[in-house]
DNA sequence: CTGAAAGCGCTAACAC
DNA sequence: GTGTTAGCGCTTTCAG
């Protein structure tokens, strides 16, 4: 495993003309030219753990996630990936299952490792970023807020409730229940409450918290409060899922029980991932998560370059994409 | 950010105690106790970057995969997480969207990095693994094989199409299609190579290549092979999908087409990410992935300790799932 | 433009 | 059981 020492005997130079090579600083081209020939002779491969340790922060940016299972984040690291690695940075992701000790694990590596920054989606609104912050290490929130001020770009999930609701009440249907996720979630908290909104204020029926479910942001939980809202004595005749894998889930229980969009109305907060449904029987809010992971990195790429501006939220806007077919509800 | 050598002067003893004490070797208890309130006040992290340096390795495994988004990917990432984690290290993934150049980077990250050890999905059959081989870096191949002789965990990809292929037969269809990854991907070939054993040797119709198509592993590749094959003069009348992501592609087609399975036949190698179909409308050839990532993590971990067996290849079995409903062909 | 040398924080001999 | 010390490989003043 070469080193610049090794690299520098080779090309007659010191060990600080290696480096300055290395790290494309003024050297005379002559010399270059000799260390260039001597790093490819001994395929030279700087350590960066040296580089991090003496520079105290690496290129590496750790993508913290709650479901690396779940396509809206993939996407979104995706995005993240993208503006990183134009600006020479690595991304590393990291899967916490939604389980804050694992975050706070990660968040310590991230501190350990002198990593350059993180973009985080919290586990919980209180995630434990006490020793980041101290360390004035970069951070970004993602997809939910945190308690601490920190920069942050989320998604307008109120309004992404509303949409869904509303694209459910024009088209007719009339007991339109919601599925959310765990109540101490903001996003879930946020997307319902639109869902509320529009039930509410459109007098379309009474009681409408006799409609709503919180559950986990899984499959799984999209079907068994699918199963429990089915099973009520009025049953819903449409349904506004709050996330993407809520959203599988509910169809999932529709569908094995005979009961498939359009006759049943089923809108979604969030992209319906590799769904083999017939086109435009399900009502989407588009929800730009792509563009959110770009957002952040961008974001904390300029708190690395040392922007010490306060702290900021960018809220994206989302983009309903209605059903096309209408029921005939009143046949 | 304190140091070994601000805890050991707060708590009166060594910078090596310190380090000890931290290391879980072997110090009096006095003095440990003394260390960890010293190290608690000072809100002390140990310096991973320095440790790495010092000990030539770090405690996190990078996990290279060709397509983050790839549920069949990230469900083999759990597995691998599972093990790492309760063995102390830590997990990071690499994303290299089968670009073999940007694979190669990852690579010399983690050699630069000083990355204990790597499981690597490869995006070719010739990954630029000299580099880690020659630094004798431990490494595993997973889900496709190499030029290399390193570790490996496959799956039986020849056996995968072969039941896939065959479930159909058994059913009745006629003329059984085949869309299968890029040709130089070992798995895209072994798979199609099973299902071409099948529809040859069962005679069930002749020149069976004209219904094979060659198309990328994800959902546009298996549309634009489904439609394809559909624009035929003798269009068929089932179609094996040697991936999960191709298979959702050939159903969206075949949906938007009014074919749906069982009138047109299904069989699907790998699990159908997030799926709404109705249930057991579609054969399924089960890959154990969470399992390839735990042998994956395993063997790995004997190397990272030592073990300098030669190299093992491991194949693990797959399980079918045919549909339920047979269609009335003969109707 | 180039070289010498110090030091990032930690661990592992080696003494005591 | 504990302290002293010498690096791990790199970058970066500081001289020249």
């Amino acid at each position: 495993m070469a080193t610049i020492y090794e690299v520098a005997a080779l090309a007659g130079v010191s060990p600080a003309t290696v480096s300055r090579v290395v790290n494309g600083q003024r050297v005379s081209e002559e010399k270059a030219t000799l260390v260039r020939a001597a790093a490819a002779e001994l395929k030279f491969t700087p350590n960066r753990t040296a580089r991090t340790l003496r520079r105290q922060h690496s290129e590496v940016i750790a993508l913290i996630l709650p479901d690396i299972e779940n396509p809206y984040f993939t996407s979104m690291a995706r995005g993240v990936e993208d503006i990183a690695r134009a600006a020479g940075y690595s991304v590393v992701l990291c899967n916490t299952d939604e389980d804050p000790v694992r975050e706070a694990r990660y968040l310590d590596i991230a501190i350990s490792e002198n990593m350059a920054g993180v973009i985080l989606a919290p586990a919980s609104d209180h995630p434990d970023l006490q020793h980041l912050i101290a360390r004035r290490r970069p951070i970004v929130a993602v997809d939910r807020g945190t308690n601490f001020t920190i920069d942050g770009v989320m998604m307008d999930n109120r309004q992404g409730g509303r949409s869904a609701a509303q694209t459910l009440v024009e088209t007719g249907y009339q007991r339109i229940a919601c599925i959310t996720g765990p109540s101490g979630i903001e996003t879930a908290a946020e997307r319902s409450k639109g869902w509320r909104e529009i039930v509410t204020n459109a007098g379309v029926f009474e009681r409408a918290d006799d409609y709503l479910r919180y559950s986990t942001f899984r499959v799984d939980g999209g079907r068994s409060a699918m199963q429990e809202l089915l099973a009520l004595d009025r049953p819903p005749d449409a349904i506004v899922a709050a996330n993407n894998l809520m959203g599988v889930g509910a169809l999932q229980v529709l569908t094995e029980s005979g009961r498939t969009p359009p006759a049943f109305g089923v809108a979604v907060v969030g992209d319906l991932p590799f769904t083999t449904l017939p086109p435009a029987s399900v009502s989407i809010v588009r929800l730009p998560v792509r563009q959110m992971g770009i957002t952040a990195a961008r974001m904390l790429l300029e708190r690395i370059d040392g922007d010490i501006q306060p702290a900021r939220t960018v809220v994206l806007r989302n983009e309903v994409v209605p059903a096309e077919s209408a029921p005939s509800l009143t046949a």
